[in-house]
DNA sequence: CACTTATTATTACTAACTCACAATAAGGCT
DNA sequence: AGCCTTATTGTGAGTTAGTAATAATAAGTG
């Protein structure tokens, strides 16, 4: 059990550079989202009460908000989803959603690696500071597309009139 | 009040290329997401209530759910944030959002007139077919970004412990 | 003008969070 | 090491934004 001490520690030396306590539920909720990239925090409840049963969602959702606040996760909302997070911070790369199924990719920055930090204002617009900018792909991933092209007897979603 | 039949008309027509038929409801949906874009449901409703009282919240969003899936209109989610809506589509162009006063901004696409559609996937990540690449820049805003930095004893947002 | 069925209204229901406050425990101090 | 302050978490209720099921209405066809 002492394979993520140095995790543990990496951590709570974060997490105090935020002036914030070392909380079990804090490092139980850290560790749940760095094992399961791209999940809702009903997941990563799940997954962090596997390692403390008594964890409660309401504080999975503070936790989840406040680290969010302190860009020690990184929070995104796809479409017609819960919000999802990670701990892939810092960099900004992207992520590609299959609309079919939901299963997120990771995908690196298109542009150089700060790709669209300078957006092209239009001349009545007024600009803004950006801070961060997610780009969000929708298409649909390898295996949907083939489940889509079979036409057998399978009762596809298709909701056409 | 004939200024826009025209608009009438169009939309009109784009329902039937669709498929769908032209009730008032929709035309009244159309027209106020037309006159107020980036707008939530709520607001849709509101605004369509002005020219149709008796409209009610459900058919709003049905009525912007199908027409979203049309492709008449696109819907977007930026983060705490509901979904807001705008009859601009076809072009892929992109939103900026003040993370302060949550005001939208359209922005032309950075890249080309196909921006990030051909992401860079990671060598081990299962490409998908892309159908669009939503770009959400967040910033802040002028006016925000001005209210911050005057330290008059307003009573600034700012949660800072 | 009648009729078929797409569309809308009505009502109930759910998911994903948020809020207010009480209970607990992390970390500084002695 | 133990106490104390207050950040953090737990408890329970409440809210927002949206979905689902079915009944009532009306668009467009013949």
């Amino acid at each position: 059990m002492t394979e993520h001490f140095d995790g543990q520690e990496a951590w709570a030396a974060a997490l105090r550079a935020h002036g914030r306590r070392v909380t079990k539920q804090r490092l139980a909720v850290l560790a749940a989202v760095e094992r399961h990239p791209h999940s809702p925090a009903e997941s990563i409840l799940a997954a962090a009460r596997a390692e403390l049963p008594e964890l409660t969602a309401q504080s999975v959702y503070v936790v989840l908000g406040d680290l969010t606040d302190l860009h020690m996760l990184r929070r995104f909302e796809p479409p017609h989803s819960p919000a999802l997070y990670e701990t892939r911070v810092g960099d900004n790369h992207h992520h590609a959603i299959c609309v079919s199924c939901g299963r997120v990719e990771d995908v690196d920055c298109a542009v150089g690696h700060a790709p669209c930090l300078t957006p092209h204002w239009n001349p009545n617009a007024k600009p803004m500071t950006i801070q961060i900018a997610d780009v969000m792909y929708q298409g649909i991933c390898q295996d949907c597309q083939q489940a889509q092209q079979l036409p057998p007897h399978s009762p596809s979603q298709k909701k056409e009139k």
